[in-house]
DNA sequence: CTGAAAGCGCTAACAT
DNA sequence: ATGTTAGCGCTTTCAG
């Protein structure tokens, strides 16, 4: 049989309530009697029952994480489970366990509403990719400890945190405008993809900074694909006077920016510099290897973590916040000074 | 204050049990009673409390991952997180929970030790990139249910799942035949890479079968890196008569493969067949894009779960197992019949 | 500083 | 078919 408080408590001649304070560090317990129960507890090999002290105590010192994790989730995505390491890591390191729950943005508020009634978890971690107004509205209505990964793309009450996209886009403007480019041309998403826009945004506040105006017929936005990447390249290639800079907003766009340039025998840096976001996946494959402004998302991630603590501590507090966590690697396809 | 049984069952006038036993599908519950008792819950909102359940049960319907996540894990090894979403899918199809723990193989026993005797979770699910000998020792010791994912590359009486390595390169090898070619390489990982010398394995039966004998001057065995497979394939260049395809063990190999073939002139598929494993990370983005033994990991993990549901209703049950969820992925970098 | 005792909310014999 | 009741193992007042 598993042994339990009263085993301790008896084998050492104490109560069962004494042997509870020791484990819990409690400040009204003599050092003597503290040593004595650790000593029993250590010979008898006791552990704590973990659900019964969920049970007595009303937490489950336990987070959820809600996110999409359709097929091939990790290969297209793997800066969400790196933002998930992050969470996992920093929540451990203060008592608290992950659970991960897959879902999509139709059925994510019915899960949610469960768990919030069943109290499962002390609070929800939710991955902006599933939100949905119903699931803001309740983590607003019920005031549930919560934190979603990501800004929603709507307006919303919910705590969260994101990225700073518009410092990387500075960051980006600046690292090429002290490299000596002047004629910098971006080619990104659309304006309902919020990174890409906030990452122009940064950039033309960047250029500005320098005195750079970022002309608008070197500015091109499209679908972040690699396909569009080369068809945006291609037509920005036909304006004059050509850009001696192209920023693309993401990896996929970069790669398509790539393939146009060599296929229309433009070198990289010589004839053209290069630049994107996030380090991967693909920064590090292409020829030469790209510049990049780098993401630390799981530093995001540790962040999220913290602040998601807070929260439980403060239910009501509410957090929007954006957090800065990039830095610029430079390779070979920008010139180095 | 939260509504519980009691007022559920006052509520309805019925017993506790009564409610409960209706709240578990208890054959002995006549319809109507069951009728009127969810009706009062659906009105009062009653939602069973999680905690109560696994304390009172005795069972958490949890299940613990222990894996490593150090930072850009989920970067070089997206392959891991894939299997994570298909045992977490499975896993909640069937009621459970998978509960994220992040660990390295030297504390990894430790906090499996904990887990077991606080009992936390109804099993665990390790990593095998985390596996050692304690671990291994612990596992079977307690008989606490458990799957590790990966075969341990030491002997171990642990359960474990893998995929079919052996399997997987004879597929490759069959194809490459079927397609024409009579004179192929290998180049892969060292005997420790146990992946690698599985296909290996797999590829010389398959080239058996159809009457083809791989020829030692044709495998070389080294690092798993881009580097190294970019050295092997040129000593490989260096013999005569030539191959007339390259099997690739893993996917950076098969970057560096591409590179020496580029850099020797000799086209890809013209010249020279290329053939990998996995789908990721890089195959469908070099030029031309790689015929690939696809492995379905995602299926992998789903299996696992499978299983440890099994062996948590017997426990004493052990199972080591290969799994084939893999299938051949025509592209560009082979001559097609 | 320590102990007695009342829960926490649900489950599962057992009785009816 | 339904109700009674004794736990599950720990936490937490409240007395002493």
């Amino acid at each position: 049989m598993r042994v339990t408080m009263r085993d301790v408590a008896k084998a050492a001649g104490v109560s069962v309530s004494t042997v509870s304070k020791v484990v819990n560090d409690h400040y009204s317990i003599s050092r003597e009697t503290a040593q004595r129960v650790h000593a029993v507890m250590r010979e008898l090999n006791y552990y704590p029952n973990a659900r019964a002290q969920s049970f007595a105590r009303g937490t489950t010192k336990t987070v959820l994480l809600l996110a999409g994790m359709a097929p091939n989730t990790a290969f297209n995505n793997p800066h969400m489970f790196e933002i998930v390491a992050g969470l996992e890591e920093t929540l451990r390191k203060r008592g608290y366990r992950l659970v991960l729950q897959g879902t999509d943005a139709t059925s994510a508020c019915g899960v949610a509403q469960e768990v919030i009634s069943r109290q499962s978890v002390d609070a929800i971690a939710v991955h902006v990719g599933i939100m949905s107004h119903p699931l803001s509205a309740l983590l607003t209505k019920t005031q549930f400890p919560h934190i979603v990964l990501g800004m929603p793309n709507f307006d919303s009450q919910v705590c969260w945190i994101d990225n700073n996209n518009t410092y990387s886009g500075s960051m980006a403007a600046a690292y090429l405008t002290a490299q000596g480019y002047r004629n910098i041309a971006f080619i990104g998403g659309q304006y309902y993809d919020l990174g890409s826009t906030h990452r122009l945004e940064g950039v033309k506040q960047g250029l500005a900074g320098a005195g750079i105006r970022l002309a608008e017929q070197h500015i091109w936005l499209g679908e972040s694909t690699r396909a569009d990447g080369y068809r945006m390249t291609g037509e920005l290639l036909e304006q004059r006077p050509l850009p001696d800079a192209i920023l693309c907003a993401n990896n996929y766009i970069a790669l398509g920016c790539v393939d146009a340039l060599r296929d229309h025998g433009l070198r990289i840096p010589q004839d053209m510099g290069i630049m994107t976001f996030d380090d991967y996946p693909f920064s590090r494959i292409v020829e030469p290897q790209l510049t990049v402004v780098d993401i630390n998302v799981r530093a995001m991630g540790s962040q999220a973590a913290k602040l998601l603590l807070d929260i439980i501590r403060h239910p009501n507090m509410q957090v929007q916040t954006y957090v800065t966590t990039s830095s610029v690697i430079e390779r070979q396809s920008t010139r180095q000074k």
